[in-house]
DNA sequence: ATCAACCGCCAAAGCGCTTTGAACACTATA
DNA sequence: TATAGTGTTCAAAGCGCTTTGGCGGTTGAT
């Protein structure tokens, strides 16, 4: 049923159908409800292709998704993620189109997306230091929110971040605190900004307590169970094995448990362990006192910002840069404790 | 720039222009060179929107999850499922609209994906034992290919899915000839039709070795780090502990595994565990020996699978359904063993 | 009585593409 | 020389919707 059957169906025009529908003021009440009436009962929803031609706008939202061995959709936060801001585009009528780098370059799809007027904005993930895309979006007039920063940028641009280096830091200071000396840091790659962002807290901690960090004990890549127990199986074979290590996420957290309880050691006595906590849905690291001492922040709500951020932006046509910082919450649990003599 | 804007500039008509573009015979190659020089020197694309509506496809494959309390995206296996698929819809032209229920019934979202014209298919994720879906979408004439199957189904299709009942039977056979009597099984959430599966074919093993399945040794919830920790806990405290446990995911393993070593014993030597292992990019579990000895079978490889079953038909045009069986690999790790005395 | 303002409705144009049916200019065939 | 066929191009219709610009009819102010 469409709207031309269902205005002949009513002795209407399909002006008068289309307005009654979409709610115009010059349209009689009882023609309305007429109207409206007969929707519900033949059915009737207006076609989302012909509505995105007439009106110009698509009602989608697009996540672009890179090359299969880029990092995005392999990182566990993707899904809580996505579904933060599901939750939202749902609620508003907007679809969620995501689109898969395959074989071309990352930058023309997005061109390529805006060209074919297939999205009204995108969201972007995962932003390195130097990230061309931000000014690339930019400059093709594409609305776009960018789910951290990047410290390269030379142009303005709508974010949502966690304050990564203030939560590392803290999470340094608090093991210092502990009288936590030598302390290993298991980070994401570096060329992503989060994590650049993460060692800068880091080292701000130890070089606030005259500690000079010490380049065997940082690590970075990508950051899964078996890297978070390889880097923590080196780091404890060590001459010098650490006290404490902080951990850039869950995954690779579990990874340095198992190191250390494979070493004969217990996490929270003989080695404490922070780890950042995207609060994931199936990687609770919650209870009384959570298994993990933590800087916690919720990917799912950071999805729902990003998604809330554009939507206003789209609606309102206007243009100004949003900017939105999260704190991480510190959560104590059970693996932290003081250093050993 | 349009299609009327190039061949206004090429000084040929939109319908030489347009089959130029899209090979069709009736052109002349000399014509055909000059357009397509032309398309790409201005970077032209058609508008998505505007050729979905003259030709009636969509070239948008639907994803629906679920309201935020449901178990898809919050199950870790979406992000590997749907980069598989992402592969193949990135390679045939294919967007991925992903649609989140909200407020709204799920099976009225599939409705109006299909009365709006959004997508040209769907595919099925998380089949329960009855669902009510299948009909549905048999029902309006949507195509869609289900990731795993429903049982109670009466109609007839498409389904690629794991012979999750053999890999189970499986397991527990490997581990009974190990010596084992008592078995525990941390299962997911027996309405889906996969952990009913499963568990079948965990009885089916046991009941040929003669052993009498014990209901307190069998239990099921949402698939978390948490479960399986807490389910494990109370499994040892028991009077009567099992000496090994099948889990159905490696989140809800490594709950295990904590468990068990917080218990002061030792996975593989006092207790053995055989997990379910969906090769997930970020909890690989491999190397020489793998940790955990488990049933591997690849998420991203499923959502590959379905991916193309799902295209070959809407290209075919062609109704027939298919099936894809699975077998998943059984691998031997670290976490079995004899079983005590 | 006149004019403006408004209400409620409609016909038609237009969004950017594909596709039908026809036209035109040749060439091969009878 | 007439006819059929072939290769190449085009004008126009149509996909299903929104939106512009009226158009009658009623109302209130002048």
């Amino acid at each position: 049923m469409n709207l031309k059957q269902l205005s002949a169906h009513l002795g209407l025009s399909q002006t008068t159908v289309s307005r009654a529908l979409n709610g115009y003021p010059e349209v009689n009440a009882v023609t309305r409800e007429r109207v409206e009436q007969a929707a519900r009962t033949f059915g009737y929803q207006p076609n989302r292709r012909a509505r995105s031609l007439a009106t110009g706008q698509a009602m989608a939202i697009g996540h672009v998704i890179p090359g299969r061995f880029q990092h995005e959709l392999h990182n566990p936060i993707f899904g809580d993620f996505i579904a933060g801001a599901g939750q939202l585009y749902a609620d508003h009528g907007y679809d969620l189109m995501l689109t898969f780098v395959g074989q071309r370059q990352e930058l023309d799809v997005y061109r390529e997306l805006h060209g074919r007027g297939a999205v009204d904005g995108v969201i972007v993930q995962g932003p390195r230091m130097t990230d061309e895309r931000i000014e690339r979006l930019t400059e093709i007039g594409m609305r776009f929110v960018v789910h951290g920063r990047s410290t390269n940028s030379s142009v303005p641009y709508s974010w949502v971040d966690m304050n990564n280096e203030r939560a590392f830091e803290r999470a340094t200071e608090y093991l210092i605190g502990l009288g936590h000396r030598r302390i290993g840091l298991i980070n994401g790659l570096e060329t992503l900004d989060f994590a650049h962002r993460r060692r800068r807290g880091f080292c701000a901690a130890l070089k606030t307590a005259g500690i000079t960090p010490e380049p065997e004990l940082m690590t970075s890549a990508e950051m899964t169970e078996t890297y978070g127990y390889e880097t923590t199986v080196r780091m404890l074979a060590a001459p010098k094995p650490p006290t404490a290590i902080v951990v850039s996420s869950m995954p690779a957290a579990f990874g340095v448990r198992l190191a250390i309880e494979n070493a004969g050691l217990v996490m929270g006595r003989d080695i404490s362990v922070v780890t950042h906590d995207d609060d994931l849905s199936y990687l609770r690291n919650d209870g009384d006192t959570p298994a993990f001492t933590a800087t916690r922040s919720s990917a799912h709500e950071a999805g729902r910002m990003c998604a809330e951020i554009l939507i206003a932006q789209l609606r309102s046509k206007q243009t100004e840069p949003v900017h939105k910082m999260l704190e991480a919450e510190f959560v104590i649990g059970r693996s932290t404790g003081p250093a050993p003599e």
